[in-house]
DNA sequence: CTTTCTATATATTAAAAGTATATATAGCGG
DNA sequence: CCGCTATATATACTTTTAATATATAGAAAG
């Protein structure tokens, strides 16, 4: 979905290598989404292929490391990225959460272990949310597009805690008022 | 990603056949996530293999179309499917959206498409917020799991729209600074 | 000087997931 | 009888994910 426009948009900014796509990928949207070398490699071969990027040189490593593939972006590549970029999207958003997919059905397992793995998950986002929170600082001078989207990203992030505190109080009472002896585990978890 | 256990979840509710569980699916999950007939057919040859499902009976259509093959949990699957519910999960929620990656790239683009880009967004996610509030009424008196995962639903769809209204502020702002001439574009799009 | 470790770099393969397409049955309306 | 729609099973192909392979080079330890 999109991986080669990705990439175009990136050599837009400068030339890079394989190696530095995924790099810049992760530290400036990995809250958002990944990619993976599985997807980057045979990509920017097809690229070069389709005349819309071209492989400069391979130059010998200033640190360490083996020689590296530099490509850049060629013109017929810029009017291809910018004729998608003005596209309307074709899909909307889709997610995909192992944790939801559980939540679901929670109704079918131990109560206690279901209250276990909500609060495993505000964990996770709370943690998340800090390490978030902490990137908006170091990217607010950069550009408005990523620190808008990153915002997004807290957003986000505060939502989902907001929903799992609430679905968590639902579910104490829920189970509280069933007939099953969970009283002493709404008790313990209650702070 | 879990899609034998959603099955599985599934027919632990009743017994079902391939087309219905898709259709139960979309109909009440339809706003988190979907699936596929090629997902679906695969998986429930698979489960039976592995002695998780058993097909039990191919019985004529009631109504019209052809015969249907109609799947039930077994015991052996009952065990599986809760020693899947009450693990960890193993990955965090991927999130996918060709708005969102297009979004980053605005600044390459003409500033009066991206705007227009935001606009059509937030149509799309009006009309889904109304959707979703809708079938919020429907679901009220059911599973107080599907219940919290459609507020979820909506929650997202408000938080998405509240940053998109944002988003589109900031960006009328940052163009109507540059020396682009667009300060006509931005007095057409004020309400 | 050699070995081990780590970071950096390119790349492929297998499995899983997602998309598109094919074929079939049956009722209904023209 | 034909065309359309809903219902139903299923496969082929593409994309993504995860794992794995191979390589280079510096640094540290022995």
């Amino acid at each position: 979905m999109g991986i080669k426009y990705t990439i175009l948009g990136l050599l837009q900014y400068k030339d890079m290598h394989g190696y530095r796509i995924k790099e810049h990928i992760e530290r400036n949207f990995g809250h958002m989404w990944s990619i993976n070398y599985g997807q980057i490699y045979p990509n920017l071969k097809k690229l070069e292929e389709e005349g819309l990027i071209t492989m400069k040189e391979v130059v010998q490593n200033d640190e360490k490391g083996p020689p590296r593939k530099l490509y850049s972006i060629t013109q017929k590549g810029r009017e291809e990225f910018v004729r998608w970029l003005e596209s309307s999207p074709e899909k909307s958003m889709i997610l995909r959460d192992p944790f939801l997919m559980r939540f679901v059905f929670f109704g079918f397992g131990d109560p206690d272990r279901a209250l276990e793995l909500i609060d495993e998950q505000i964990s996770v986002y709370q943690e998340q949310l800090g390490r978030r929170q902490a990137n908006l600082q170091r990217w607010k001078h950069g550009s408005i597009f990523v620190n808008l989207i990153a915002e997004l990203g807290t957003d986000m992030n505060q939502m989902i805690l907001d929903w799992l505190e609430k679905a968590r109080k639902e579910l104490v009472h829920h189970f509280c008022t069933d007939e099953a002896g969970i009283k002493k585990t709404v008790k313990m978890n209650e702070k």
